[in-house]
DNA sequence: AGGGTTATTGATTGACGAGTCAATAAAGAA
DNA sequence: TTCTTTATTGACTCGTCAATCAATAACCCT
């Protein structure tokens, strides 16, 4: 029963459920057909519409990007001070649904692809340097090596993400929020 | 031209060209075939010894965490007090050939390969333990909560660790140990 | 009604890769 | 020497999966 306008649709059922599967797979092995089936279409329609399993993978890191900005400017425009700053994008890097399980699996695994797909690696870059330069504006007014301190809380973050793909039971959201803040607390104390 | 007592020879050959191969293709589609050439034999010989692709990856593995482990102890035995047990384990963390570029890719790998094989998972949560134990009896006598520190401390080391395998260009071994140690020192300092 | 476009799929192709096997050869044991 | 064990490989099987294709159907416009 084919209507019009379908494209943007689909597009969207793909790239959500292409999350929902290497979260629930916890594995990188996810195939065009299981996304595609879990999303209610043949295999068949998702080429159409992405051409290639790459391609298709890259709007899903694309997607991911896009609500991840949103939240983080999203905490940002609440922001009243510095260290405010600094706690949003904290906040934004471990909040809601979407950085869970599922989320937080695919995540990791397009650090792996970043190793060997170009769009992918600008991507991360991309965040990365996003990240960091959001950082920098917090910690610029409180310390004395900004830069020093953002690299130091984008690790952070990076590993306590980490450890949570891995054993999403031994810390839950808030432990990790309260985690990072209180090294960047020691951070700012230090001057 | 068979010489007997082949088998600990290509089963060490084997686990070094694995990690070779990890690193060379920063990928996780390693074949059998690639690294059975790398090690100068064929693939059928590779699945004579270690019967199966994943029982390869577990023996690499288990090979880079002894090494780990060995780095690890030799450093402590020359520890003196609880900072330098400390430092010990940063610097074992990030230490020599063992851990670059391939190593730290394998590393990666494996990280992922541990949400699908219950072998790898185990391995890799006694390292943990192991890590998270080595730094609490360092923290134990400076801090007043040790085992958030030691989390704190495991994330950041996992989590440099995880940016050097992307960015290996952007921090020398050397910044990586200094940041981290930093972070300890303003632990230590806050108590 | 009929031509063009969009949506959709079952079936197929083609590649690649893990694991098996039969065959060869050398070393040691009897 | 002959038998057994170990080493070794090329060729093969079997499965899987990305990608393609041909066919069908609904929608829109004229």
């Amino acid at each position: 029963m084919p209507k019009l306008g379908m494209e943007p649709i689909r597009r969207d059922a793909l790239v959500k459920a292409a999350i929902a599967e290497i979260g629930e797979a916890g594995s990188l092995d996810v195939t065009v057909s299981q996304i595609a089936r879990r999303a209610g279409m043949s295999s068949a329609l998702a080429h159409h519409y992405f051409g290639s399993k790459e391609q298709m993978l890259v709007a899903t890191m694309r997607h991911i990007l896009t609500l991840f900005g949103a939240e983080v400017r999203g905490a940002l425009a609440m922001a009243r001070s510095p260290e405010e700053r600094i706690e949003a994008i904290v906040r934004a890097s471990f909040s809601s649904q979407n950085f869970r399980a599922a989320t937080a699996a695919s995540w990791l695994h397009f650090y792996l692809q970043a190793q060997t797909s170009d769009q992918t690696r600008r991507l991360l870059r991309l965040y990365h340097r996003r990240l960091r330069s959001n950082l920098m504006v917090g910690f610029t007014p409180l310390v004395a090596d900004p830069a020093r301190a953002s690299e130091t809380i984008g690790a952070l973050i990076d590993g306590v993400y980490l450890r949570q793909v891995l054993r999403p039971e031994a810390m839950s959201n808030e432990e990790a929020v309260a985690l990072v803040l209180a090294d960047v607390q020691r951070l700012i104390r230090e001057g």
